[in-house]
DNA sequence: AGTTAATAACTGACCAGTCAGTTATTAACT
DNA sequence: AGTTAATAACTGACTGGTCAGTTATTAACT
């Protein structure tokens, strides 16, 4: 006789978060095409009908997921720019901490898979993903490699290659952990994979003046 | 009156690979999911029909092309293993330099693009690529590596960390051209990038008895 | 003439998107 | 405070189109 609980909740405010969470986890497992509106509303925890009272379409909702992971890794970007112009090596070295941390902590490398995967039926999400995140990050590091070049820090080369060179094996390691390591590879433990890297890379890249 | 040309021929010899080859064109393009075995058939120059003669299912189509392209890498990669054992720089250039034609020239990018988006649908085909073909790469240049360590040629270091710095570079280079050069992203000079990685690596790897 | 590679029309399951109806919540009025 | 009218968040059964896979038939080759 006594009250049952309701059978949904009216929480406007909350569901758009919680369905493009759930959507990033649907689309990151599947693929944009494999996955299905009623996985990503049963995991959001409402109904499909639901879903097209925040989204037109499921492309709508994969763009919303893709974009989402944008704006909290600039704000990453920005510090690596503004960061102290100290001697490089330490500026490398804090950089390379940074990146690693947020590349584990936030869901950038399955976004990066979707981004990947989907870039040739997604063009524009490839477009703003490289003009408004890659490419400044890059750019970022870039700029630092070339203000050191001008201070006689580091060798000459192209700066972009620096840079590329310098996230590389980060990345790749993302890519490993979610493509091989579910199937039994050895994982790389990325903060250590970091630190050896950027320790190898400046012992090439610093002109040294060692040698007593 | 005359005789016109047959409306098709029977190749049963040929039909295998050129129907792999018209997946592999499409699959890199769509990916699974999206990819329609009516427009395999068609790039293929056979009705949808003609493919169920030669292939039981759409994943079967999938795992002949993915599988197909591991045989040709391995030869590279003995080749690799099976390297003059000379002082490691120019061992380790000369495998950058056949790394980086053997990337470019075969359709390994694409392929290794569909492995990492569709790794979680086809966890096999992941575990194939790697036991197969990736670990084993990894492995003959970790042995390089190692091999040089015990020579005192090489840092102290991880062998494994060291190779993926090695070809990660590359690896993202292929990356960016098959996601962000589309959409307008200024390229990577792959085989320019390898050389001043290798280099930069090099100068960091070695102890260096340099300065006179 | 017999065999089989190949076609083209067909089927049925699946799923994005819709919408008529339901229920939680708020507002208005005693 | 309690009752009721009004609103809008939410549901879930339904539909129309798409596409993997099948089959009846034809055409090429021996």
């Amino acid at each position: 006789m006594d009250l049952e609980p309701p059978k949904f909740r009216r929480r406007k405010a909350e569901r758009p978060t919680e369905i493009v969470e759930a959507a990033l986890a649907v689309f990151a497992e599947k693929g944009f095409a494999a996955a299905k509106l009623d996985e990503i509303a049963r995991r959001a925890g409402v109904s499909k009908g639901a879903l097209y009272l925040y989204f037109e379409t499921k492309e709508d909702i994969f763009r919303a997921v893709v974009g989402q992971a944008i704006a909290p890794n600039m704000t990453a970007i920005k510090a690596i720019a503004e960061a102290h112009p100290g001697p490089f090596p330490d500026l490398i070295r804090s950089v390379a901490v940074a990146i690693a941390h947020v590349a584990q902590t936030s869901p950038l490398s399955a976004v990066a898979k979707m981004v990947i995967g989907e870039a040739r039926n997604f063009p524009e999400l490839a477009r703003v993903w490289h003009d408004d995140l890659v490419s400044q990050a890059l750019g970022a590091i870039a700029g630092a490699v070339e203000a050191a070049q001008a201070r006689g820090e580091v060798k000459p080369g192209d700066p972009r290659t620096y840079a590329l060179q310098f996230i590389a094996p980060l990345l790749v390691g993302l890519m490993w952990r979610e493509t091989f390591v579910p199937v039994g590879a050895q994982p790389f433990d990325l903060p250590k994979l970091m630190s050896q890297h950027v320790e190898t890379l400046l012992h090439g890249l610093l002109v040294t003046e060692t040698r007593s």
